[in-house]
DNA sequence: AACATACTTGACTGTTTGGTCAATAATAGG
DNA sequence: CCTATTATTGACCAAACAGTCAAGTATGTT
């Protein structure tokens, strides 16, 4: 009945979450979108929406994908709640190496940045959160310290922080022990 | 021989800190400057310069006062290392409630939207980030718990950050006495 | 083959951006 | 009081911004 799509809706996606997390939301503009994404603006705004639209679409590709990534491990009952965590952690060291690791994470970037009165935004970004939390919370009931969930999800998110401002693998390791160790002596 | 400035250096600073500190780079114009300084954009330009240049004398401003208020609190003798970590982590439960608190951390909110070209903002970042670290490590040293800074410093961080991201104080809380259950026992 | 339908394109719009500058105003020193 | 010097102002600029749209293109159905 008409003319196909010459894109894949997963690539582009994929592109938009890349494109914002590297960029923020105010820091990326239509031609940068463009360029990550290979599509005119016509076609973003036929198939997506606007530029509030497109950022959303990144934010849900990002917990659909790398968030839930972290909850799969933590919520991985063949381990341990130890395993779990260090886990969690390990990622944040693997991060002082990679290149999506020193982009950050895209929750506390977006966190960081997002208008006061952008409502949906903060919304999106605080369900993903929660999501982590919990996973959290679930590693950690097996061995009763579910009173360290918050704890852990600050530290974590402090981790990407340091790795974000440029702190290398040793400091990364220092905060991943400190972590552990709390989790082992109670 | 010559007219007189009709402004407060220091009052302007502050408006400057405190315009990027809500706004961040990107998210503020110089339409905001103005309004938040009471000055003209020639005037901002003969003053301090371009836009870059007012950001760093925000985040300069944001280093001596606000870090410094926490680096003071950690350097204090008089208090014990147990106390003076309580203090910088009660000052992110505090933030709950406090309208700085929910703009978040200036040097996390920089550090997030940083452009990976902006060599000078990152250093200016990672310099005060490790005026925190050093003054933490201090206050950990009479407990011979210096192991434990870059991950306070983490905790810290991300305290503010779920601070940012709308977590209430329950949660801060108990971000805090995970932190302080660290020190006890060891 | 023809058509209806949906996708793609890039030129176009009005607005806002960061930045400049000539004109004006105020002051301290002579 | 005059003048050299600096501060202030707001109009102005080119570039970049997000967003629109009419025209052209490809495709499945008939």
């Amino acid at each position: 009945m008409a003319r196909t799509r010459e894109f894949d809706e997963d690539i582009v996606k994929d592109a938009l979450r890349d494109v914002f997390w590297q960029g923020g939301y105010d820091g990326t503009s239509y031609s940068d979108i463009m360029k990550a994404t290979g599509l005119q603006k016509g076609s973003l705004y036929a198939a997506f929406g606007d530029k509030r639209a497109l950022y959303q679409i990144a934010l849900q590709r990002y917990n659909e994908q790398d968030v839930s990534a972290g909850v799969k491990m933590l919520r991985d009952e063949n381990l341990s709640s130890e395993e779990r965590i260090t886990l969690l952690m390990d990622s944040t060291v693997q991060g002082t190496k990679s290149k999506t690791g020193r982009w950050g994470c895209l929750l506390c970037n977006a966190a960081s940045e997002a208008a006061p009165t952008d409502k949906a935004v903060e919304t999106t970004i605080k369900a993903s959160m929660d999501r982590l939390h919990d996973a959290i919370d679930f590693a950690l009931k097996p061995i009763g310290q579910s009173h360290a969930t918050d704890y852990i999800l600050a530290s974590y998110f402090g981790a990407r922080t340091l790795v974000k401002a440029g702190y290398n693998e040793t400091a990364l390791k220092a905060v991943r022990d400190g972590v552990i160790k709390t989790l082992q002596r109670s």
